[in-house]
DNA sequence: AGGCGCTTGTGAAGACGTGCACAAATCGCG
DNA sequence: CGCGATTTGTGCACGTCTTCACAAGCGCCT
């Protein structure tokens, strides 16, 4: 499930704040998410839980890291140092929680050989050399949506496996390769519907009209995390 | 519908390659989902297909840029100017994708006036004499997961109801704000997940075993993009 | 004008995720 | 040792999303 990581954070939170063990529902506030859900998702990972105590959180944190693949430290290549490739190879998100960036590499020789966080860019060239002595088995992409494609393909053919595609495109890779995709203006057009539904609403209660002038606040709305209370 | 944008960068694409008319077909390709999803997506928005042609492709990004209340130009409000708020402050995407960030914020008195793309680096304690000067009503948190919830508060305090979070934190707001929650981190542990299970996969083929040693293969996987063809 | 091929729009069926509500199980306390 | 409070695990029902399949409609060519 996509939910686990999430969990796996509050549990951290949790621990950290020297709780030994937690309910559903307290892990459930703590990730956002409904308590019949959490434990529905624990249970996949067979059962975790003592009945009237709760989870062990130490043992939780164990079993979802197994899951996730996180018990070795995987290596990442990051192709594309750009505006956004800068910032993720200096972000330590991903440092600690599980990933190493082994490469970083671009396409521009004006920008090879600059170093950031301790890692020097390399050309993409270099990509095959580098894959090998590295095992790595995930990419970031994090070209401009031209490139992306290309790059894709030079790293399936290195032999990754997952793909983290922040350019505004799809990609196309052979079976057996996962991308995700992450587009960061897609994620404020969609708040920016919600903003546009939120003021048809208000403005206009109980609107008719042509399709052409139709208000948006008929459209299924699927919020991703409203009201949460306090 | 959250797919929305993605056909509209879709239909930009073929805009510029000159296409005047797209079939759902080849949208729904261009765009990466299923064309009968696509078809039923759009007739949401009202019919603006002609049978036998496809759609016009001008008068669909009008639509949709409509109903996503991308005719005006939003004014977004950045909040933590750390690695990554530096990168979204430079990322042009959201530019040339309908967004004007109106203001650079940061509670650290040291990156205050720092220039970035134009823009003056002010205190967070600004927020409402910007916020009301502006008109700004998305905000994008990009501060460390210790700040978040209380930039969150000063910008619901101001009349923010959209927040764009890349903090690793659930936010609690009121009823009526909606969030969006990016956390780079967490794709790529989805995608560590999709490394685990595959390697699990290929290695011990068909392995039973205890609750501890089981495999994740177990797990049901809704893959966000995999194998899209050539 | 008529027919033919192509494409949209949609009804229906199926898969999937979600949440409720309750039985089973465990701990602590008297 | 037994009882009650508490919490997990899960069967069931519901709503949503997805996909197939096909009728209806449109343009083009003869």
């Amino acid at each position: 499930m996509a939910r686990l990581p999430e969990y796996l954070r509050a549990l951290h939170n949790l621990a950290e704040t020297g709780h030994e063990t937690v309910s559903s529902e307290g892990l459930a506030n703590a990730a956002g998410v409904n308590s019949a859900k959490l434990r529905k998702d624990l249970s996949q990972l067979g059962s975790y839980g003592t009945r009237g105590v709760g989870y062990d959180v130490g043992l939780l944190i164990d079993q979802i890291e197994y899951v996730l693949g996180l018990t070795q430290r995987r290596a990442v290549a990051l192709v594309g140092v750009g505006n956004l490739g800068h910032a993720l190879a200096g972000y330590d998100g991903f440092a600690s929680r599980g990933f190493r960036i082994a490469a970083l590499l671009d396409a521009d020789q004006e920008r090879v050989g600059e170093e950031i966080n301790g890692l020097v860019v390399q050309h993409i060239d270099e990509l095959p050399r580098v894959a090998a002595e590295e095992s790595i088995a995930i990419g970031v992409i994090a070209t401009p949506a031209a490139a992306a494609q290309r790059v894709a393909d030079q790293l399936v053919a290195v032999g990754v496996t997952s793909i983290l595609n922040f350019a505004p495109c799809v990609l196309s890779v052979p079976e057996g390769v996962d991308v995700r995709k992450v587009d960061l203006a897609i994620e404020l057009q969609i708040l920016s519907f919600h903003e546009h539904r939120k003021a048809s609403l208000t403005a206009l209660p109980a609107a008719g009209g042509s399709a052409l002038t139709a208000l948006p606040g008929g459209l299924a709305v699927t919020e991703s995390q409203e009201a949460i209370g306090t």
